[in-house]
Parts: structure tokens; sequence; C-alpha cells
DNA sequence: ACGGTGCATTTTGTATATGATGTGATCCAA
DNA sequence: TTGGATCACATCATATACAAAATGCACCGT
């Protein structure tokens, strides 16, 4: 017997998982109109699974849907970016200081690793995948899965626009800078200064990120919504 | 001529909408199944609006969609309810910590209101809407509004259940007692002990309800995910 | 210029058909 | 009787075709 084909997924998933990909790494430009026809003939489906593929990814925070009008990627003014960041930031420091008291050699080693590899390389995605395996290994321990993944959630909404910070400025370097610093607090298990660093490191970031937007969407008529 | 109909709404979210609410107030039971052909007779509307409004709800959590297997009211495992609180509850404090200095005199009634109201009524579904009411109304202030959506959603997840609660223990009192405690120390404006009260306050709350899952799982076959 | 008219595009929803999948009943053999 | 294989049926998942409604735009006459 065949051992069975990888498992046929849905593919109203599959269409999810194409479209939320191509969004994230900006293949797709914010405000850009996801006609049903044209994302249908493109996946080869009918527009029925590409209606609740759109759904969903609405239901995440990547696109937003106008009635009548169609769907766009969502964009994300000044403010809710700051917002985003702040959630993340209260989410995250909780999470360390669950997971401090956990933290091994094998945590510390792997964090130091991801920080490393994102230090070496030179591409934009990588360079992010590393920077979540960063901050996700500082809260391994803390096993909370539905936090992780609600922070995974909202770090989509936002890579977007860091992926542009990323091309424009120093951000990248202040990044990691902070997180050694992080790092270097962690390894010693000093919960506070963790906490006030990574704090630090996400106020600094939503800071960046919202003259970045600002500035993004200077040209265009407000209500991108 | 006529004043035209009350703005005729999609009707995925007027699926959506009735939908989530027999969820929430219960009228449809934990693993129930939610046979499309069915909700779409009932909404007179075709399949097609049921799917989408599905996924919708799966996406907030209140419904589970199995592939090739229907969708059913989504059930809460004891650790997702103790997640889900512990989340509500760092993210309350937080929000409080940032609304408490800008509270005035009119947030205080609003809040003392909301309890006072809570307390009077025999009603289970006032009694939500009021305690929602209080709750919301301590970080009104903060003026975060993704974040107290966040909450509304985390709540959403964990009403049924509360709802149990209250029919099954001594919950609502033990609640109101902490209310007003939370309630005094807010007036006060002091921080440390508001923080403190609601963090055992959603402690409390998290235990009762994970017991009472557990002790309402007890019958059922495990994985009713 | 200006405001309305009508048309094309697109979304939204219905109706219906078809294949796939899971469920439960049935039947057969040990 | 019990266990397992089989089959029929219900339901899901998706496709196709089409109709209705909303939106935006070009066109037009004033």
């Amino acid at each position: 017997m065949t051992p069975r084909e990888p498992v046929e997924r849905l593919s109203v998933d599959a269409v999810a998982d194409a479209l939320r990909a191509d969004i994230l790494r900006g293949t797709i430009a914010v405000g850009e109109a996801l006609r049903q026809e044209t994302l249908a003939q493109r996946f080869g489906v009918s527009h029925i699974p590409v209606r609740e593929a759109l759904r969903q990814l609405a239901a995440e925070g990547l696109v937003s849907i106008r009635p009548n009008r169609g769907a766009v990627v969502a964009s994300l003014s000044p403010d809710e970016a700051t917002e985003l960041l702040e959630i993340r930031c209260t989410l995250e420091t909780q999470l360390v200081r669950w997971a401090l008291p956990q933290a091994d050699a094998d945590i510390h080693a792997r964090a130091a690793d991801s920080l490393d590899l994102s230090e070496r390389t030179a591409d934009v995605d990588r360079w992010m995948e590393h920077n979540w395996t960063f901050h996700s290994t500082l809260y391994e321990r803390a096993g909370r899965p539905r936090m992780v993944s609600m922070i995974r959630t909202l770090n989509n909404q936002i890579d977007r626009f860091i992926r542009v910070l990323l091309s424009r400025s120093d951000y990248r370097y202040r990044a990691q800078e902070e997180h050694h610093a992080i790092l270097a607090a962690y390894r010693l298990g000093n919960e506070v200064a963790v906490c006030s660093l990574l704090g630090q490191h996400l106020l600094d970031t939503s800071k960046q990120l919202a003259a970045v937007i600002e500035q993004g969407n200077a040209g265009l008529p407000p209500g991108g919504r």
C-alpha cells in the first residue's frame, strides 16, 4: 500500500496559507485589492474557498473586508501599530516572568543561536524568522501555548511594516544591540532587567514603526482601512 | 419614497451575530453539531454565508471546525480556560494601570452603578452584562480600543462556562465581594492594590472555572475539541 | 464646469450538482 | 455472539452557473 498522500488539506486552508504568506512578506502591497475572481484563478479554485479564506484572514487582521466593496490588504494606523506592540509588550514581559525561572542552558543556547543567526544573515525573511525564534525561545518554558500563538497573530499584523523598517533605518542594528542586552540579563536570571529591557526594546520598535507608517501614509488619502 | 430598510447588513454577519449570541447564552450546547443545512434553513439563507459565518466564529474561538466533519460549538479544556483568564488578567491589570490616573468621578460613578445593577438583578444574562460593564469601565480611560476588544473576545470564549459557575456555586457572591474591594481601591487610586485584587479576582475565577469544566467533562469522552 | 444617468465591474447570494469523507447499520465469518 | 469488513447514507467541500444589488466610472447634456 502506498503510504497515503501527505494528507490533502482543505483548499480553503491552502488558499488562506498562501495568501497569508504573500501578505506577510509584502508580495501583495498594503491596500491592494484582493479580487475574488483573480485569486480563484490563481489558486485554481472557485470563488467559494477564496471568500472563506479572505474572511479567515480578516479575522486575523491581515485583510479588511469592506462590505460590497471587496477585500484589501489591511493597513495599520500609527495608533493601531503602537497599541498592537503595547499588547505584545504586556504579554511578552509576563511570559518572560513565568519562563525565566525555568530557563536552562539549552534555552540560553538556543536563544543565543538564533540571535547569532539573525546577525549573520543578509536576507530579510531569514532575519524575521530568527527574530521570532529569539523572542519565542525566551518564553518557551512558560508553557503558555495560546498566549504564544496570540503574540504570533499580533506579530503577523505588524511584520509587514517591520520589514520596511529594516530596509529604511538603523532599526536592525539597534534591535540587535537590544537583543544582546536582553539575552545577557536573561542569562543572569535578572527578571526586572529583562522585563525592563524587553519593554524598552518593544517601545523603541513601536516608536520607529509609528514613524515609518506615518511617513508611508503621507501621500495616501486617509481611511485606507 | 419608502424610507429604506434599516440598512440591510451582509447576511454573513447577520448569521454570525445570531449564532454568536446563541452560543454565548448557551442556547446551543457545547459540543453540539452545527449543521450547515439546518442553519441555512433556520436563517433563510443558502449554505454559503453559513460556512463563512462558521469560519468567522471559529476564528473567534467559539466554534471548532473539523475538516470533513463539520463544526461544533467549541469546548474548553481546564488548561485553556486557565490560560485565557491569565491572558485576560495580564491585559486587564495593565489597562487599569494606564486608566487609573485618568479615572474621574464619572468613571467611579458608572463603575459603582454597574456593580449595583449587577447586584440587584436575578437574571443571569443581565448579570453578565453588568459584570462586563463594570470591568470595562475600569479601564475605559486607558483609551486602548483594540486591547479592550481583545479582552472582549477572550471573554466570549469563557462566558458560557462562567454562566454555569453562576448557577452552580457561590461564585456570584464572591465575585461581588471582590468587585467591591476592587472598586474601593480603585476609588482611592491605589494602583498596587487594584491590580493585586483584580489579579486575585481573576485567579479565583480561573480556579473555579477549571473545576467546573473538569467536572462538566467528567462523563464525556476526551477530545471534544 | 457640473450634476445626473446609465453601464460595467464586482461583490454577494442562490440554486444545484458532484465528489469526498465520515458514520452507522448491516452482514458475514469465526 | 463477537469482531470485523462492507455498504448505504448523511453531510461536507467545492464547482458551476446565474441573478441581484452595490459601487465606481465614464458619458452626456446643460
